[in-house]
DNA sequence: GCGACAG
DNA sequence: ATCTTGTCGC
């Protein structure tokens, strides 16, 4: 497949995206993250389920699988998608909602990571990015829970969200069957103190395995391996 | 032509 | 993303 070829396949999947709320109650919220090994040869993905609103971990899965693809601006969902639904398939509970790392709606063709995971895994999905990778936005104030929308000409694409003073923001966009509004709320709804929401602190943890998260992971569900 | 460009 | 030293603040 060529890079025209991937362009008219998110613009046409995009079509697809239930942007209003078509879910469950929330009991149980998923961070997903992924991470490489081997130099780049090896794509590691990584999802945490936590119990919701408690944030208490409940069950995570590691995939590892050969890197399909380099990293190219506005494709990079094709790179990181394989691997997340191979860690999503061997999940023992599952999440009624995702939270990945990366741009969902606030996608140059409206189709980031999120909503191909989403779209993919049929799970309701959130978008959360630590950078903006297209849009405008107005100035956003230094104050936990400041929001501002995230445009692209006319259009609503994203809420850029202060989740803690002091720090650069998350740009929260639509994944799948989720509504922005909702999106913001179950974002914040999962902060605990920190810039990131705890389901992708611990993906993120466990994707590049920092400060032995998967031990420690390990030891808080009882797991002898 | 120049700047931007998720992870 | 990944690598990597030092520094600032609570």
């Amino acid at each position: 497949m060529t890079v025209a070829q991937a362009h008219d396949w998110q613009q046409a999947m995009a079509e697809r995206i239930v942007c209003h709320d078509d879910m469950n109650d929330v009991r149980t919220i998923a961070g997903v993250d992924v991470g490489f090994e081997e130099n780049g040869t090896v794509t590691r993905s990584a999802v945490a389920v936590l119990a919701f609103p408690q944030l208490q971990l409940l069950d995570f899965t590691i995939a590892r699988l050969p890197t399909c693809m380099p990293y190219i601006p506005g494709l990079l969902s094709f790179r990181e998608t394989p691997a997340v639904l191979a860690a999503l398939q061997q999940l023992t509970v599952k999440p009624d909602l995702l939270l990945c790392d990366g741009q969902g709606r606030a996608h140059p063709r409206r189709f980031g990571v999120a909503c191909h995971v989403g779209l993919l895994s049929g799970i309701p999905a959130i978008g959360v990015g630590k950078q903006k990778l297209c849009g405008e936005h107005d100035v956003l104030p230094d104050e936990k829970n400041s929001v501002v929308a995230l445009t692209e000409g006319q259009e609503t694409i994203g809420t850029v969200l202060r989740s803690r003073r002091g720090v650069k923001p998350l740009y929260v966009s639509i994944g799948h069957r989720v509504s922005l509004t909702s999106a913001v709320h179950f974002v914040q709804q999962s902060l605990a103190g920190f810039k990131l929401p705890e389901p992708i602190r611990w993906a993120d943890g466990l994707a590049s395995n920092r400060g032995k998260t998967v031990e420690k992971a390990n030891h808080i569900l009882g797991r002898t391996s």
